[in-house]
DNA sequence: GGCGTAAGTTTGTATATACCTGTATATACA
DNA sequence: TGTATATACAGGTATATACAAACTTACGCC
């Protein structure tokens, strides 16, 4: 169906489209890794059979996008994904501590595969039984406890996650780099922690909690379930943006 | 400088660009509004001596920007504002409360002119003895308690809010119609209430609450500084986006 | 008046062409 | 060996042209 000449509708996909589709096809494919040369303009118009003007405008949209980085003289390239998505500046935590001057550390309490039973299933939108990677950890801001992160993480799309050394890098830049993703879902709660998370935040009953779950996708397939809880008088979420213009 | 024909590079703009820049100086000052129908194509390929295809790259950009919404064979419109910028889903209280089947009122407690002093001036990014409405108020679902929210608003810039009902209506829709916005920034944290927020709210001491804070400039000024508290266990914010094609 | 058709307008796409600037590379020269 | 020059190639912009599709309007006919 990728390669269709039709559109939902019907009608025919216009050559552009065509064009920008097969590219994509490529970068999320992996055939392109970022940093890649990718055909020239007059290549693409043999390749395609259109003109220049149409490959040029297949290849500006997705610059326009950020998926592509285009170099006078020199090229057109795969660009890096894009971390920050402008409206709510959500990085990793080590970025984070490190932006507010402190100083990252980072303890594996539990690394290990587990069967989803139905509750896991249904975080992961997949059903009980599939094989998944359930990491827990904190997360410290010099010796403070800043985070605690508890994750599932898809079998298969992941499948050397339980040999990385979590204790330096942090799952969210090892799976960023491992994994292409397609969608995202941030949900944000404030919670009073429970018995556990007292514990390892070292709290009283009456301290708040920011909860971030993440959820990303590969198509149609959940990579990883992520719940992160910090202490509200250590961890807040800000982002500034222009409403429109998105640049 | 806006209508010079130099970019910063001191490289000559595109006329692309130029056409760009002088459609959304119409949108941004004011004399096109959103659903006003713009010049067609062949008007400004008149208006400014460049051929159709130069007119037509203005607007399909704009239009992609989501700025101009365009109808084939019959014109080119200012698009309406666009409230939810895709990443978080930050919507009006009477929206969220509606969207989860809940009914909204709401409860003014306070509305005034006020003189800002050094710490309001500095929410404001402004300076103190500048002229501001204050405004306090309760949103409700039903008869519970959901929100607190205390707003100061830019005498200058939106000189009748005094005037309006908001026992009907709410400030944010009411701004979101009166002043146009080029800026947005969003802080959330989890805090746990003070004496009068748990008054209000009808909580605990150790119930949490969700805050967000939200600042909108409009240019270089800020038009208004809102501070929404929450129930932790009441109110949520989430998204879910692409983190690349935004469509 | 009501209806259908034709013409005109508007946007959408595609092409061929042209000229510009910037980059890389091969070559000639000192 | 290092430097200058010529050349080819890359992308960036602009134009004139063409046809298609969606919509509006005017007009003629019944």
């Amino acid at each position: 169906m990728a390669s269709s000449v039709q559109t939902s509708a019907n009608r025919p996909m216009p050559a552009y489209e065509r064009i920008k589709v097969d590219i994509l096809h490529h970068i999320d494919g992996g055939t392109w890794r970022p940093g890649d040369r990718i055909p020239s303009e007059n290549d693409l118009v043999r390749q395609f059979g259109v003109s220049r003007m149409t490959v040029n405008r297949a290849l500006r949209e997705l610059t326009n996008d950020g998926r592509l980085l285009r170099v006078p003289g020199t090229g057109t390239f795969v660009a890096e994904p894009d971390t920050d998505s402008g409206l709510l500046d959500i990085r990793s935590v080590d970025d984070y501590i490190a932006a507010h001057g402190g100083k990252h550390r980072s303890e594996v309490m539990s690394l290990e595969e587990v069967v989803a039973d139905d509750a896991v299933a249904a975080l992961l939108d997949t059903v009980a039984g599939v094989r998944l990677f359930h990491i827990v950890m904190r997360h410290f801001d010099d010796e403070t406890p800043f985070q605690l992160e508890d994750r599932y993480v898809n079998a298969d799309l992941v499948p050397d996650f339980l040999d990385q050394d979590f204790n330096s890098g942090t799952p969210s830049s090892y799976l960023t780099d491992a994994v292409p993703v397609t969608e995202i879902e941030h949900v944000i709660e404030s919670v009073a922690p429970d018995v556990d998370e007292r514990k390892f935040l070292k709290l009283d009953e009456s301290d708040p909690c920011l909860v971030l779950r993440r959820r990303t996708w590969w198509n149609d397939d959940v990579v990883t379930n992520v719940r992160f809880v910090s202490p509200g008088h250590l961890f807040r979420l800000s982002g500034r943006f222009k409403p429109f213009s998105r640049q």
